[in-house]
DNA sequence: ATAAAAATCCTGTAAAAAGGGGAGTGCTAT
DNA sequence: ATAGCACTCCCCTTTTTACAGGATTTTTAT
């Protein structure tokens, strides 16, 4: 056996650095390489299939989310461990619901780190401890919409009557009212102006 | 001569090893260290002065950039180049305010890092290139706000109406009224729904 | 297969916001 | 001293939202 193999995507060339010198020098991990972007990983994968790929959330105007969807229906084989700073609290839970196996924090140790590519590459989850706390103060505030709320949501906050949302989706001006009633009680706000405060802050628009 | 000496401040600890791996042997590099916070920095101060300081502009809960006005009041003498991901524009220019000679993005590569160090050292500004076009499109898009128009966008976004804003701020509903006119103008919004969006996007709530 | 969830549509009333005007007061910086 | 800005106030009309009911048809998941 010649250690778990990994693989970084990361759009910061500094944080690919770092993590490589770290794992270089590992004798239970193989590096196998980088990718920065979603599109250069995929080309990867075609010929290599690491066991764990450590994957950023945050990948430029792409989302290491998608991705993580796209690799998981394409390769359910590989483990995938989510890496990002600790001010996208509310992206952690997204990755581990696109079938990530875990999360480790930027400012990781070099100890963590390991000790997190060799839990997922177990079969097993890992999340690094400011992370569980997330996710468990995220799991009694989160608002869970439909697609039709989301997008009237997003074109409410571009600033369209249910008029114009109307016509732009097809649906009566009553259906629209309907889904703002909706978005109105679920996110318990007396008005779209609270609502859409609400929403840009949670990161849902 | 035994080239630039560089401290790098950051709380990511592999941003630390990715910088230490690609400076480390380098010739006209003296890597004098790491911190991981601003007191650990200012320590570290006390004793040894570097040429230039990598600063991260999030430093955890703490601010890279009344850091970096500290430094600049106590040791003029230093050099401060700011560092962080792309997606944190509105800091760029208040580290700049505060005294950094320059900017650079966390997915820049190893010459780009060179030049901004030697550049900064020489007391010349250096601006990664998209951090240059944020500055100037913050510039020309930034919204100033009067104190009152503040007041007002602020409890608006909190769901208030017209007729409450005007009971809490002891005015005519027709005043809240036309701060109202005011901001949607100022903001070239159609209505309240989007002024909020960009509002909190542009962080201003 | 069937129950639950989502999406669609309706009627009606009252309240609030958007859009258009205009206008007086007080401060402050040139 | 005076032009500019912030803040205040008013009128009017139209459009849009908010709120309260109810109802039918697709999807989706077990």
């Amino acid at each position: 056996m010649n250690g778990v193999s990994v693989l970084i995507v990361d759009d910061h060339y500094l944080v690919i650095e770092g993590v490589r010198s770290l794992l270089q020098n590992e004798k239970n991990i193989e590096w196998q390489g980088h990718a920065t972007s979603g599109e250069s990983c995929l080309a990867f994968l075609q010929h290599h299939q690491p066991d764990v790929i450590l994957m950023d959330i945050n990948l430029g105007r792409e989302s290491g989310i998608d991705l993580c969807k796209m690799i998981k229906e394409k390769y359910p084989g590989i483990h995938i461990l989510g890496l990002s700073t600790f001010n996208q609290q509310s992206f952690i839970q997204k990755i581990i619901e696109n079938g990530a196996s875990g999360y480790v924090l930027k400012n990781a140790t070099k100890n963590e780190l390991l000790e997190a590519i060799f839990t997922v590459n177990a079969g097993k989850t890992y999340l690094s401890g400011d992370a569980f706390q997330m996710l468990r103060t995220k799991e009694s505030t989160k608002i869970i919409l439909t697609r039709r709320e989301k997008e009237v949501l997003e074109l409410i906050a571009n600033g369209l009557t249910n008029n114009e949302i109307a016509i732009k989706l097809f649906v009566s001006v009553t259906t629209v009212d309907t889904h703002r009633k909706n978005l109105l009680s679920k996110f318990h706000a007396r008005n779209i102006a609270s609502l859409v405060k609400m929403a840009v802050q949670m990161e849902l628009i």
